[in-house]
Parts: C-alpha cells; structure tokens; sequence
DNA sequence: CATGAATGAGCGTTCATTCAT
DNA sequence: TATGAATGAACGCTCATTCAT
C-alpha cells in the first residue's frame, strides 16, 4: 500500500495549489482520451507548465499516468475504508446502501478522478493493462465481499450465497450505477428519464430493494 | 436506425469477401487498441488494400468507426431477437439465462466485435462518443426492459418492479459478466477461481438464481 | 556482398536525380556530424523532401546511415578491386603507388562519401559501432595484405615480414593522409606547406619511397 | 599555447579533489559519447555537483570540452617531453621505441583521455574543430619532427629525409596503433589476432623494425 | 556563490489524410 | 477506380542553458 506521493519527489516538494493544478490536468486528459490517447503536448497546455518540468516530475507519460491512478485508487480505498468503519455493526442492507450513496458523492464531488476510475476499470488502458486492471477490480471488490460474508455471519443473508459471485454482482451494478454519473457530468449520457442520472435517490433504493427481495412475484 | 450499409455505396459495391476482409481487419485494430490508439497505416497493410481505397470506402477514421460500430450493433441486435423469437412464450427466468448464454456465446465465437462493443460501451473511446454510447447503450437495455414488462404481465415477476431501473440492474450484469469474458480472452483479467471467466455455466445459474430470490433469508 | 539499393524498394524507385539528392544530403548531414549528433530535421530540409518521405524510405536513422555507408563501403571496394585487377602482375611498389593515386582522386572526386568512410574508420561513430567499424577496416586491410603477400611471393619484398602487421602499417599511412584530402576539402585542414593536401603527388612519392627503403642511413 | 587553467577562474578555485571529480566525469562522459553526444545533464549527475555550478564555470559546454582536451594535450605533451629529456642522447629507433611505449601506456591507464583525444584527431567532433584539430596534431607532429631532425643531425637517419612529410608517416602510424588499444578498451575492435591489441610489445618491434629497414628485399 | 527547477526548441518517429498517376 | 508516395503536424521525450532563491 504505498503512499503514491513519495515516489515522485520532485512533484512533492511544489507548492500545493500548482501541484493541483497538474493533477487536474492530468486527470482531465486521461480522463477524457483514455491513457493511449492522451497527449502531454495537450495536458501541458492546460496546466500552464513546460514539457521539461512535467517530465522532470514523472520521468514519463506512464509514469504520470500510474501516479494519477494510484491517487484515485487510495482516495477510493479511504472512501470505502471509512464507510466499513462508520456502518459497523448495521445490517447489511443500510450498509449497502451507504456504499451507493458514498459512490454517488465522489462521482459527484470529484468527477476527473471518477472518470480515470471507470476507464480503467472498464477497458485496461493504461501501461502494463492487466495489471492494474486486476489491482482496481480487486480492491472493491474484496470490500463487497467483506460486507457479503458478514452479512451471511449474521443472518442477514442467505448462508447459501457465494460470495465470490455475489460480490461481483453486486460491483456490477455498483460500478455501472456511478459511471452513469460520471457520464452525466462528462457530458456523455442522454440524459432521459430513465438513466440512474436522475434522482439518484431513488435508484439508490430500487436497486437494495431489487438486491434484497429478488424479482420473482411471492403468493 | 439506418442500414449502416447504405451509407458507404462504394464499400457496399465491393465483392463479399474482400468486404469481410476489410471488416476483420478494421475490427481486429480497433478492437486491440481502441479508437483513438488505432492505426489507419498499420490498418491498411493487415487488410491488403490500399490506403487510399479505404479512404474512399469510408472518408475518415471516424467514418470507418462508425461503420465498423455500427455492424457490431447489428449484429447483437440480431442475436437478441432471435433469443427473443425463440424464446416466446417461456418463462422469464428461463428466458433471462437464454440471454445469458448467447452472450456467452457471442464474446467467444466473435472476440474482437465484442471487444469493439465493450470498450464503446464502457468509455466512450469513439468519435462523438455520446451519440454513439447512448445508441449502444439503449438497444439492449430496450430488449430487456421488453423482457421484464413482459414478465410482469406474465405474472413471472412482481408486478411493482420498475421496467427502467430493473432492466438496467440486469444489463449492468449483463454487460460486466461478458466483459470478463472478453477480457480473458484479451489476456487482460486475473484469471483467478473467482473470475467469471471460470466455469461460466455456473456463473449463470447463479446470476439467474439471485435475481430470482434475492439476498435475504427467508424464514 | 548484399547489394545495398535491394533493401529499400522505395528508395530505389526514386528518379536518379531526387534519390542523388538525398543521398548526397546524407552523406553531407552524416560526414558533418557524425551518426549521432546528425539531425534527420536538417537533413530533410537539406534534401527538399518531406520527413515522412525519408522515414518511408530508410525506416529509421540508423536504417539511412547504414545504407549511406554501406553505398559508400561498396564504392571503395570497387576501387580497390579496379586497382588490383588493373595493375595484376606490376611490382609491389608501383600498386602501392597507384593505390595512393585512386584513394586520393576518390577523396577528391567524392568528399562526402571521403567524409563519411573516415568518420566511421576513427571514431565507431555508428549503430552497431563495433560491427560496421571492423567491416569497414577489414575491407581495406584485406586487400592491402594481398598486395604485401603477393609482393613476397614475387620476391619484391622481404620474405620475413608479417603480413598483418606490414599491412596495418600501410593502411595506417593511407587512411591518414587520404583523410587529411577530405579534411582538407571540409575546411578543416590548417592547410600549411607540411600538410599532405599540399602537392600530393610529391607526397605519394615521398610514401612509397620510405617504404620501400626504410628511414636508416646505410653506408 | 595558453595554460588552461587561468581561462576559468572560477574553476581554478575549487579544491583539488573536487576539481578532479568534475574533470573525470567530463573526460568520462565526453570519452564515452563524443561532444555532440554527450549531455551535460548525466554528466553533472555523474560529477555530483549541480548545473548552474558548471556552467559557472566553464560557460558552456564547449567551454567545458575546451578545458578538457586541452587538459588532455598538456598530458600528452608532458608524456612527450619527458620521453624527449629522458631518451636524450640515445639512438633514434631506441627513442622512437620509447615513443610507442609510452604512449602504449597512456592509452592503458588513461583510456578516458585517450578517448578524447583520439575522437577529436580523427573526426573533429568538437566545437570549433578545425582549430582544435590542427592544435591536437601539431603538438605531436612537431615532437616527431624533431627526433627526425636529430636523428638525421646525428646519423642515424638518411640525411635526405624530408622532416615534414617523415613525421606525419610517423605519427600516422603511432596514432592509428594507439587509436587500436583504445578502440580494444572500449569494446569496439574486432580483438582478432591480426589486431593490434593483441601482444602490442612485438607489434612496436616490428613497427620499429619496419621503419628502420624498410620493405623491400634486399641482396 | 551554489543550487536545481524551469524552459521550450529540438530530437527521432508516426499519424491521418490527400492527390497525381 | 485504385494506388501508394508525399505531407507536415503531432507524438513522447531530452537537451543546453537560465535564473530566482
């Protein structure tokens, strides 16, 4: 679990507001055009550095690329981190919904790192694909599956669940709830009525009622 | 939804199967590298025309994009009415593992239409990628959303679900579980015993099974 | 023996007058700088072509450079070869002399390939510096030597010399002050009454004759 | 002939031991990559001292390579002028011998300066390198030169020699047999058997040999 | 004085696209 | 109509040099 920051030295020592400023460009490109696609020419412009100093920073393109994504990935981590923590002891379906509703706010409040985070998630591109791809995946999905095991442990669940193919499930709809957001902030998304964009309250609840209840109609 | 075909007559007047070359060749580069990292040059040498032939074909890189997207479409579109046709009149679940398995089919009979189809789905990495994400996006969650209102009618399901939010829960599953099969053919997954690419037969069973009863214990 | 032009179809498919033109912005880029100080920039702006043209032709950097010397190696073969085959059955120090002449009409006539032979010869300035280094040495020795073993057998040398070494030694002289012609035409030379490009021909005389008797005073 | 050390003055005040740091990295990194080649970046990581540092002190990067092959001629020359007192008195080909000894020996134990010096004689990779070249080969010329003048004064030479032209075939050969050591040190030579890396002691006896006697056959 | 962060021109190379043949 | 040679902007990256601290 290494601290992303301490790798890049150099970046570190800038001053906070211009070190943002990078991130956020970078964030912004990536997030935009994918990490192949991406231009340092493009990204250097918008954040108001020379090519010489960025590569000072990071030695290369994937070298900014990994520090970017491994940012998002501990604020992701500390995100879920902190809900486990919080809903401690409550019953597995609040805690579900807790976790929507976090997702929700750090797609909504921090949308460039959401969109490195479903991008990666989603297609691998990025340097040494496979790798990072798995080390996204796992992460939360290890956190759903801990809230899966617990809740069979205390009956909230049936105890014939597998976890390994609930938690996945679960991250299924998961993901593609927030990257509905994140599409909708980016701009992507047609926006109707029926896209989880809209009152995502309410979503929220339909889907842990969908996951709780099952769709089968009971006499 | 027009013919994709009748947009690009001089490609249409081709003979078969150096059409079918062309096509392969343009999915196989897309679909390795995505829109934007793909490469017109190294394109044209895998296809054996010429560059300036395909240029005529299709007028940009975009314009072969969308042509080659746009096949990909149809073919899924096709393959889910026949599921539809062929499935009339069975009950939902049955019909929903259906689904399931023809899916299965398709990200491993045509890997690289459903790595086209996945990375559209999930990024957007393609010229006017809103227009072309919510088109993708739609057509199938249309046919599902048909398969739940139908199931409601049926009596198969409850009758409160909402068509738009359940038929999206079940595309979000949908599309991830193929995902992991694309990507393991990718060579990009984990590939461990949790993988949905593992057994995938049991996978459905137990995808089909949660959405019928749900995650609580019943008395 | 590969005939260099075979590698590069599209080069060699060029008019005469647009590929000389080339060639000749080559051998003026590399003989000034050396492989890696030379700028493919400059020298496409020498040559009056497009950048994408050059790399279309020779690929790479090192894919030019490798022609240019590879061209320039098989004009000196051919001169040597015409000299031995030209003076068959003339004594040892007649040859010498004649290969001093074809050397220093070659450094007149062709200064830039003068230029780009030296480079290599001294410095290994080159891809795969070792390799071209002892090609292009070998070439040269190997024919001196044939010269020296054949002046033995004839009895117009002393029967106790080392070919190898004699032959080195000659080359040594050769190479020296042909390259001091091309320096000479680089405007590098001093240019003093001393240096070798001033009356050549005396030069050459003067060579062969120190050769022939040694530098020792004899009663 | 200016000392080199009084043109930098801010250089001249370092500590010894610092100083001679800075110097091996330059004639390290200037040996290794040539001047064009070299980087003054990797260089001053390599001296441990920072750019500004540098460049207050030598100016530019030629300023820097100036100051080190003029260092590197003041050795030879100091080598030079040693053998010249030490051999004072004996007979030519004995002091002729020494020659090639020591210089055998400086290409031994300082390959580095050896690099630069050989670089710049044979191609004029330096800045200005017209000047540098004619100062390099004159300070070696004329030291040949005047053993030539001695020896043909004392005897031991035929006394219609001329000075001038029997001292540039001299020094070529004396440097292209010191330019084979270093070639070998730095991995560029073929290391064949016919090398002049391979036991250089009989190689100078014969080269002595050769000059003395000459190569023809006598009755 | 000494530092090392910042600069932006330049590097070799590839790109999508055009157009004379 | 089909070709593939030509284009020059853009790519990721390194350079020698400057200058605020």
């Amino acid at each position: 679990m290494a601290d992303p920051g301490t790798r890049h030295p150099r970046f570190e020592r800038l001053e906070p507001t211009l070190r943002q400023r990078i991130l956020d460009a970078a964030l912004r490109e990536f997030g935009r055009f994918g990490y192949g696609a991406a231009s340092m020419n493009r990204l250097v412009e918008g954040a108001g550095i020379s090519k010489g100093a960025l590569f000072k920073y990071f030695g290369t393109k994937a070298g900014l690329f990994e520090h970017v994504y491994r940012s998002t990935m501990e604020e992701v981590k500390t995100l879920l981190r902190s809900v486990r923590d919080q809903t401690a002891g409550e019953p597995f379906f609040a805690r579900l919904e807790r976790v929507l509703r976090a997702g929700l706010e750090f797609t909504t409040s921090r949308p460039l790192s959401a969109a490195i985070y479903y991008r990666v998630i989603y297609t691998g591109d990025a340097p040494h694909g496979n790798r990072i791809l798995a080390e996204v995946q796992d992460s939360s999905r290890r956190f759903l599956r801990g809230l899966v095991v617990e809740g069979v442990r205390t009956g909230d669940l049936r105890a014939d669940l597998d976890p390994d193919r609930t938690s996945f499930i679960l991250q299924s709809v998961l993901d593609r709830f927030l990257q509905a957001q994140y599409l909708e902030f980016m701009a992507l998304s047609s926006g109707g009525p029926s896209d989880p964009s809209t009152a995502p309250d309410q979503w929220i609840s339909h889907i842990v009622g969908l996951f709780r209840d099952g769709l089968v109609k009971r006499p």
